[in-house]
DNA sequence: CCATTCTGCTTGCAATTGTTAACACGGCGC
DNA sequence: GCGCCGTGTTAACAATTGCAAGCAGAATGG
């Protein structure tokens, strides 16, 4: 596994926060057992749990995912993902974007031939 | 929750993509049945299972997980997801900027105490 | 000395994930 | 008719998540 661990980033992130692990726990909303299991590598948090965590912690959420491995590197370019994080964007334009991106790439994979009939702007 | 159901999406791609269940659930490592149950909303799929069957799908992670509402709205600027999918650098890179950015981000926003929701104590 | 109140840790327990069987339905060749 | 492979679905099962409740130890104060 590519996570060395993802307890100890969190234990840090906690103790740089000076906030105990019940305080921490409240403010995410799960128990304080459990952060205390996933603080030692006992047990491996959910995408939601991580979610709330990184949350309560002041931590984007796709940091955390990349910290615990969730997030990849080479399955896409950085645009999508630049699209799903981006806070001036809904949901659903972040969803239609997506997948028109989505087509586009599936559509370029299939025929690998430049006969292209939609330009695509690029977003500085 | 704002996905009314991520099977249909997935459902929707491998249809779109021709292959039958246990193509998809070959490529992705995952039983045949526990598509099935996925696609029809019956359970709901670990972030590394969806990242699986993105990947066999020929479909972003973060694109995914969007649509399952693992990655929300709020949590950061476009810059650290932007970072995370960048194929051009290492994870290690993209960990320590990551985390430096997550730096001075907290700062900002401990020094720029106002429009704040969340108060932090401060021990004097 | 004992009570209170912190800190984190351990122990059962319910709910869920994900798998390995099977199952029913349908098409094609013998 | 009978097999054989294909589709998706269901049932029973082991493994795991996440929680409520309680544990030991240290600090503070009556």
């Amino acid at each position: 596994m590519q996570t060395p661990d993802i307890g100890s980033f969190i234990k840090d992130l906690r103790e740089n926060a000076k906030i105990s692990l019940r305080q921490l726990a409240e403010q995410a909303g799960v128990s304080n057992a459990y952060i205390s299991q996933i603080e030692r590598g006992l047990r491996k948090p959910s995408a939601e749990v991580l979610a709330s965590i990184a949350s309560a912690l002041r931590v984007s959420t796709p940091a955390m995912y990349l910290r615990a491995g969730l997030l990849g590197t080479d399955d896409t370019h950085g645009v999508l993902a630049a699209i799903a994080a981006d806070a001036e964007l809904t949901l659903a334009q972040k969803q239609s974007l997506t997948q028109i991106y989505e087509t586009f790439r599936r559509e370029n994979a299939r025929e690998a031939a430049g006969t292209d009939g939609v330009p695509v702007e690029e977003k500085p």
